[in-house]
DNA sequence: TCTGGGGTCCTTAGTCGT
DNA sequence: TCTGACGACTAAGGACCC
């Protein structure tokens, strides 16, 4: 009898493999894709690395001038989020079109609810259905939960599948460390760590009560669940309807200037406020986030005495906003962040 | 090595009204 | 009139993810 599955589909090197597509030549080359492309440029950040140039020690997040360093053969590329998001729509539309149930998670990644007895074989018509339609690798962790499945995921890559349950999840996660587990990050396995706890094994055994005095009702409970391997297992195929909308830029120079930040802050506006009429939503509070020098990050948020689509007025909240903060140092990153009234 | 951009959710703390 | 409990709401910050 059938069993039902739910399968994370993730593909692989994501803006690599799409740029790869427009360039059979990059194939099997070392490739860097972030900011404007060019290396040299301070303050610009690694998006997505190959294989190849993951190899050399280039990853997500590294300085693209680090990575020049580390890669000087690499070929270094500007990203391209049109084309990312035609893509990623062309995946999404062909996984939809198998008939099932599809969750989109982002650009790169979704959940699939799969019924069948035997789950790799449809995993593997998959893989192939979307390397032949869109020209572009995925892996894909089955599961019998989201949990499972997006972990899952991590020990097929590149290109193949894995299945996590929960008759092998414990062999295969026990003695791996707590960051392993999906949500838990440096932070919180530094923590675990004070209270001597290493591994999954350690925290699925660790005593809920306990659990409780160290994180709070909500995230304690959450904690225990999740190194337990215990998850989700409906797949909502509604799309998502975003709380926030926020444009951040880090500057080249740090801004020392109020007039310059003031400019700044409305060039944000402007920009937040075009994608959320674009959308047709309606704007209700306004945040402001400020970077210093010292990388110390500060924000402030108003709510506004109407709601407004109005990129006047929430330019104009922003700068108000400036008058909460210090403004003592050059200021090194302005960002615009709006929330959003629900549709209707 | 020196740290991007775009998000979400949770916790804590304060305020207000009943 | 004073006080406390409690829920609703706001604000700030932290952590995490891709």
């Amino acid at each position: 009898m059938a069993g039902w599955w739910l399968f994370h589909v993730d593909l692989d090197q994501f803006q690599v493999s799409v740029e790869r597509l427009r360039r059979p030549d990059l194939r099997g080359r070392p490739v860097v894709v972030g900011g404007d492309g060019d290396p040299a440029r301070a303050r610009q950040v690694v998006t997505c690395a190959s294989y190849e140039a993951r190899a050399l020690g280039v990853r997500a997040g590294l300085p693209m001038r680090v990575a020049a360093r580390k890669a000087p053969d690499a070929v270094f590329l500007p990203l391209d989020h049109a084309g990312y998001e035609a893509a990623s729509a062309q995946v999404m539309d062909t996984l939809r079109g198998t008939g099932r149930p599809l969750e989109v998670w982002g650009w790169d990644e979704a959940f699939l609810g799969v019924t069948a007895d035997d789950p790799e074989p449809v995993a593997a018509g998959l893989q192939a259905l979307v390397r032949d339609t869109t020209g572009l690798p995925c892996s894909i962790g089955i599961g019998d939960n989201k949990l499972r499945a997006k972990t899952a995921t991590g020990f097929g890559k590149p290109a193949g599948m894995y299945r996590l349950t929960g008759a092998n999840w414990m062999s295969i996660m026990g003695d791996r460390p707590v960051r392993a587990l999906w949500g838990v990050g440096a932070r919180g396995a530094a923590r675990f760590a004070e209270h001597g706890i290493a591994t999954v094994r350690e925290l699925a055994a660790a005593d809920p009560a306990e659990l409780v005095r160290w994180w709070g009702p909500t995230t304690g409970p959450r904690y225990r669940a999740l190194a337990r391997g215990e998850g989700e297992t409906e797949i909502r195929i509604e799309p998502w309807i975003a709380r926030s909308r926020s444009h951040q830029r880090t500057y080249e120079q740090d801004l020392t200037e109020r007039g310059v930040v003031e400019r700044e802050l409305r060039v944000l506006a402007d920009q937040v406020v075009t994608d959320v009429v674009a959308d047709d939503r309606v704007i209700t509070r306004v945040a402001v986030v400020v970077r210093n020098s010292s990388f110390f990050t500060e924000s402030h948020l108003r709510t506004l005495p109407e709601p407004t689509t109005s990129a006047a007025v929430v330019g104009e909240a922003a700068v108000s906003l400036l008058d909460r903060f210090e403004l003592r140092r050059p200021v090194r990153l302005l960002g615009v962040r709006v929330e959003l009234a629900p549709p209707p």
